[in-house]
DNA sequence: CGTAGTTTTGTTTTT
DNA sequence: CAAAACTACG
């Protein structure tokens, strides 16, 4: 990209300018790191601006890490003053110092969407709520989307129109209760929080505004509401001469907002001028990155949407080849049809295989293409599919660290609680958790008293030695300041992790063993790198990082084929790009073709095509299947709507259609692989007769429930205590009980305590004791 | 409590 | 066709 030495009108004016809001619309491949980067470069040289008060803001760790290389590299001495970081980090930061004024500890963790899930999935079993009903998927997603738009609980409720959105409100009201309880964050919260924080404590919102004088945002056409609320806030500086300044930059193209369905507001970009008036508008058209017949493609196709600012990318660069299609009779057909061109590109030119990416519209294409570049002996790498730390073996290592950390994190806990198994199992950590819950403990702390709690007599041995184990580690970790390397390593080595792998599944332990080998590596790299290194900020790092980590080890010389979704390819750049799977229902995907609102949701399909095809260079190669197998049936597509949107004679269609391609030996394992299909045993549903023979239904108690429980303690009868006692309370200490009321299975005791406030509970939990 | 067998479900996902 | 999520049994 470094081929243009100077920069072009249109880029120098957008470096020059100084004050004020700056809308810079850049087109794929114009150039905008470099014009961001010379920005921040002149400001400091020129306008003598400190580096310290500069702040540039990412999506991804990937996008900041390159930004702070070419800073470092424009600017040299001071550039590591500059802030450049991600939305998420950036707000963490100031979380980690000031989240003490919305009520959070400093020590908080970072839930990830797999924590998310956990916390609704107990949520919903706790609220006794219907999960056929409410699908945490869907729960989920509309959190998260209320989150994006700054809706807290009692908005929603209040917005709330049926039955069912009132019940998502009261999930996500309990959802937040219990994240505040285990003093995390989900990613959502760190954005939205940082909002909350600003809004409430003016002090620290002033703060942050004369640190920050100069703000520059990229993909701002990724930016969803809570997002732009933040640099709303946070951009407003005010200078010596007591004036207000808004030294705003923001970069983006809207034609590459291709996360709508993240939350990304387009209006953001697209009404930017509206909420900054005094904004000065630079657009950036002129291409260095592909062939003149590639942006004529590109043009082509994103000209069909309406939503969107005027304007036509344009190259200087040489005319290159056509762009080709080909149609291929199979997904099979397909990826060998790719795998031998690539070969041949690479017989005529020299190419390697880095310049190869093969780009497709979801995970599950990448297999045949897998397959295919592995028979035909090419190297290739899948990226993005499962990220490293997502991996079980991983997440199991990070939980323990995590309850090691924080012991109120009681997702964490509760996911190793059984992992290696301990006979702990859902029925004593329901148990737990209902005692917990109660006494207004932790999950961690409930199960340290587990001998307090009635029915789980037959774990508490059990948990005691977790909880001895936890302490234990805990102690090393405080007391003798075992580095991160040696913590996971006891970890590992104190419940025989490696041996649970092992005889879990023999078959993929030996690649969970390496991962949680990286996962040391990792851990000794931040502890090398981090002047600072602590428990808390490793397992911070790691929630913020969730790609990258993997690789590393065994001959990653970064030369390989890359396989990945359009949506991971954003923002990379190749010479020779294969979009492929141009095929109505799947790309545009058919949930968009039959969405409530199929214009708009097209559209972003559309704009992702731009995004695939302006990620080439030189040459690019679409194709479609005629047939491919999905959900385990043969689907007949036929070729993708955008491909129609492209002028006939920008298209190459000479290459052979390839549909009768021989299948290869490799994939005889699918052939022979025809199973018979599962028998109709649809189980003679009737169980009746099986219940009269033999079986006692009185010995064994099918179901465990509450008043069981409670006559097994005799706690139903007799109280020790009256109304009017003092009695004491494991955590809110000696209080008095105002009144008892006899419920169905248990007595509701009403106390106050004098430093906690009047509390209700039930007897059987709340384990009061009378004192004289 | 743990497991094996069954049923259900199915985009994209920077953090 | 797979993976994940349930369910029912020992």
């Amino acid at each position: 990209m470094e081929k243009m030495m100077t920069l072009n009108p249109e880029q120098m004016k957008a470096v020059m300018h100084d004050r004020g809001p700056l809308l810079i619309l850049a087109g794929a491949g114009s150039g905008k790191t470099r014009v961001l980067t010379q920005r921040i470069a002149r400001l400091i040289r020129e306008l003598d601006v400190s580096p310290y008060q500069i702040l540039a803001i990412t999506f991804t760790n990937k996008a900041a890490k390159e930004m702070k290389e070419r800073v470092q590299k424009a600017v040299g001495e001071g550039s590591e003053y500059i802030q450049v970081s991600t939305f998420h980090s950036t707000c963490v930061r100031i979380l980690r110092r000031f989240c003490e004024y919305i009520g959070y500890e400093r020590s908080f963790t970072i839930y990830d969407s797999d924590d998310q899930k956990t916390l609704v999935k107990n949520i919903l079993k706790q609220m006794n709520i219907d999960s056929k009903q409410f699908k945490e998927k869907a729960i989920m997603a509309r959190i998260s989307k209320a989150k994006d738009e700054l809706i807290d609980p009692d908005r929603f409720e209040a917005e709330a129109a049926d039955y069912y959105d009132k019940k998502i409100a009261s999930i996500y009201r309990e959802y937040q209760k219990q994240l505040k309880t285990c003093n995390a964050f989900d990613f959502d919260d760190l954005i939205c929080k940082t909002v909350e924080l600003f809004r409430t404590t003016p002090d620290v919102l002033r703060y942050y505004r004369n640190r920050f004088c100069y703000i520059m945002v990229d993909e701002y056409q990724d930016t969803n509401t809570a997002q732009f609320e933040l640099i709303r806030l946070l951009a407003e500086h005010e200078n010596e001469d007591g004036e207000i300044e808004k030294n705003l930059c923001v970069v983006g193209d809207d034609d590459q907002s291709i996360y709508k369905f993240r939350g990304a507001n387009i209006r953001n970009i697209l009404n930017f001028e509206k909420y900054y008036p005094e904004t000065k508008v630079i657009k950036l058209e002129q291409n260095y990155r592909s062939t003149p017949d590639i942006l004529n493609v590109a043009n082509a196709v994103i000209h069909n949407n309406t939503e969107r600012k005027d304007k036509k990318l344009w190259t200087a660069n040489e005319k290159g080849s056509a762009v080709h299609y080909s149609m291929y009779g199979d997904e099979t057909g397909e990826a060998d049809g790719v795998s031998l061109k690539i070969r041949e590109i690479m017989e005529r030119t020299g190419a390697e295989y880095r310049d190869f990416a093969v780009l497709y519209r979801t995970n599950a294409q990448s297999l045949s293409f897998e397959k295919s570049m592995r028979f035909h002996n090419l190297k290739a790498k899948t990226i993005g599919a499962v990220s490293f730390f997502e991996r079980r073996e991983i997440k199991d290592v990070i939980a323990y660290l995590k309850t090691i950390d924080n012991a109120k994190d009681d997702i964490a806990t509760r996911r190793v609680l059984n992992v290696p198994r301990r006979g702990i199992g859902p029925t004593t950590v329901d148990k737990v958790a209902a005692y917990a819950a109660q006494n207004e403990l932790s999950f961690y702390e409930g199960l340290a008293r587990i001998e307090y709690i009635p029915g789980a007599e037959r774990a508490r041995e059990k948990a005691k030695s977790f909880i001895a184990l936890v302490e234990s580690m805990r102690y090393e970790q405080n007391n003798n300041k075992l580095s991160i390397k040696s913590l996971i390593k006891l970890v590992i080595e104190e419940t025989n992790y490696m041996d649970y792998l092992r005889d879990d599944d023999p078959e993929t332990a030996d690649d969970r063993i390496q991962n949680i080998e990286a996962l040391v590596s990792y851990a000794a790299r931040y502890e090398a790198e981090e002047d600072e290194a602590s428990l808390t900020g490793f397992l911070e790092y790691c929630g913020l990082n969730a790609e990258e980590a993997a690789s590393e080890d065994e001959e990653d010389d970064g030369n390989f084929i890359s396989l990945m979704t359009l949506h991971n390819a954003k923002g990379l750049e190749f010479p020779y790009v294969f979009l492929v799977g141009m095929e109505d229902g799947l790309f545009p995907s058919s949930l968009s073709i039959n969405a409530e609102d199929p214009i708009s949701e097209i559209e972003e399909e559309r704009r992702l095509c731009y995004v695939g095809i302006t990620r080439a260079m030189k040459e690019l190669f679409l194709s479609s299947a005629r047939m491919r197998r999905m959900y385990g049936e043969q689907q007949f597509n036929t070729p993708s709507r955008f491909l129609k949107e492209i002028p006939r004679y920008l298209l190459d269609m000479s290459t052979p259609f390839n549909n009768n391609y021989r299948r290869q030996n490799y994939m005889d394992s699918e052939i022979k692989d025809k199973k018979p299909t599962p028998a109709y045993t649809k189980a003679n549903g009737d169980d009746g007769y099986k219940r009269h023979d033999g079986g006692d239904l009185s010995a064994e108690p099918y179901a465990l429930n509450y008043s069981k429980m409670f006559t097994k303690t005799g706690g139903q009868t007799t109280l020790s205590y009256a109304e009017g006692d003092t009695v004491s309370h494991i955590k809110f200490g000696k209080g008095k009980v105002i009144s008892i009321v006899k419920g169905g299975k248990d007595y509701e005791v009403t106390v106050e305590f004098p430093d906690f406030g009047t509390k209700k509970m039930l007897s059987a939990f709340a384990n009061l004791k009378k004192v004289d």
